[in-house]
DNA sequence: TAGTGGTCTAGACCACAAT
DNA sequence: TTGTGGTCTAGACCACTAC
């Protein structure tokens, strides 16, 4: 038997937490809006200022709450950006279009992205997810999403120089807006299968600066993918997401 | 120009983090080693219990540490438990072992499980799953995986009675044994395609109780699957992974 | 300039582990 | 019983934001 809302939590953070969680649930604060701070919970909880933290700090963790320092705490805008593999990574769409701008804009955002890139002797972390020596030159890029001008998501790929060097593709250049299989077929490397490999762990510091999260308890997705021609790989990327504006989603055929 | 590790760091709490970093990853301390507390820090460095306890946050979210109340901080055993799309979801493979076992015993670990079931009438959002109308009879099953006799996974999923009452099949029994791909073959639903929608979120208290979790801070992996039949779906399943202890990967083929 | 969140000190009490 | 981590109080100073 459920009692429901009745329980009564054992700590006072907790119960302040719930309190909150409940207000923003309820939407007596809407996206954005200013929510009680640490010195108003300090007078209307009657607590001390590590106890206010505590609470506001069960907020931000569940991603409802971020804290913007010297402004205030803010409810955090919610809904998730979809990326399913299924729109990714088929030949007919690729060639258009940009899979990320069009996540984007079915989330309702507008996308766009920086990149930058350059050659240098693989280290032996790549070397080995692209079956090469290292030290061996590949093409580096990094490349930063944006959705409505803010970062949501970062990547940095390597290819083998071995296979696209003194090509027309040797340079990504705006790479993010066509897709490597397109771009590998130009040079009659054709992609057949890409393994993605996704985890979750704590956001490092160059990613919170990056994507601009909050310096305490931020955690990432991360997809560790590589494109494959016959088992040779031809590209491997390695993408980080904030671990709670995003959603992967994946379609795997069952053969008879 | 990288200075490497001479930066000095602006807080006191992340100079003690990284000092202890350092020293695990270093191999000054193995896995389940004991290392220095809030007390000991406190008395080392010459701060405040709060102080002390920063830092140790700062690697219990990096899932390198673990405090067990009343006993001390440990080294977090470390490697992942790979959980491969394309092993689970073949029909040869699907028959006769189980997909958690391989999984586990692959990673080094003894894998088994508990199971409860019941039939109940569909809440709307898994109807909206299923297709059906709320308030349908479905089989809910509830598992828990455990490795090394340790709880790692959580499950929970849902079946139309209308597909499966009266059959064999009608409870899933030893159900993670076989698989639903196998089951659903024995009573003519030939199932051709599974969505899987991975997210990551903080854990709520009742999976922080279920698998074990710190009660602050802690992350899970969330995959909500589904398998169809021509578009119709034929079980619908949560599964919860403590974020930091695995692995997801998924192999996409490119069609010509 | 006033207010905010982030960091920090110096204490305290508790439930729980290990002994 | 002793020591541990978890929670909490009551202060303080700082860098930053918003005005």
């Amino acid at each position: 038997m459920k009692t429901g809302s009745s329980d009564k939590p054992p700590h006072r953070y907790e119960e302040i937490a719930n309190d909150l969680r409940g207000a923003i649930l309820r939407g007596d604060y809407h996206e954005g809006d200013r929510l009680p701070g640490e010195n108003a919970i300090m007078k209307n909880y009657g607590v001390a200022r590590a106890t206010a933290r505590d609470a506001l700090a069960v907020l931000r963790h569940e991603g409802l709450a971020i804290a913007r320092p010297g402004a205030g705490v803010f409810v955090t805008p919610s809904k998730r950006i979809i990326r399913d593999s299924s729109n990714r990574y088929s030949r007919t769409r690729a060639a258009n279009t940009s899979p990320f701008r069009s996540d984007a804009t079915r989330a309702g955002q507008h996308g766009n992205w920086e990149h930058t890139s350059q050659p240098i002797e693989a280290p032996s972390e790549i070397a080995q997810r692209l079956k090469i020596e290292p030290g061996q030159p590949v093409m580096e890029t990094r490349y930063r999403y944006l959705a409505d001008e803010r970062p949501i998501q970062l990547s940095q790929s390597w290819e083998p120089l071995a296979i696209t060097g003194g090509t027309p593709v040797e340079y990504p250049e705006e790479g993010a807006a066509v897709g490597v299989i397109a771009r590998m077929d130009m040079i009659q490397q054709h992609i057949d299968h890409v393994i993605e490999r996704v985890t979750a762990r704590a956001a490092k510091p160059e990613e919170i600066e990056q994507l601009n999260l909050p310096r305490r308890g931020a955690y990432v997705l991360m997809i560790d993918r590589t494109h494959y021609v016959e088992d040779r790989p031809v590209e491997t990327c390695d993408i980080i997401f904030p671990g709670d504006r995003y959603e992967l989603t994946y379609t795997i055929p069952i053969p008879d």
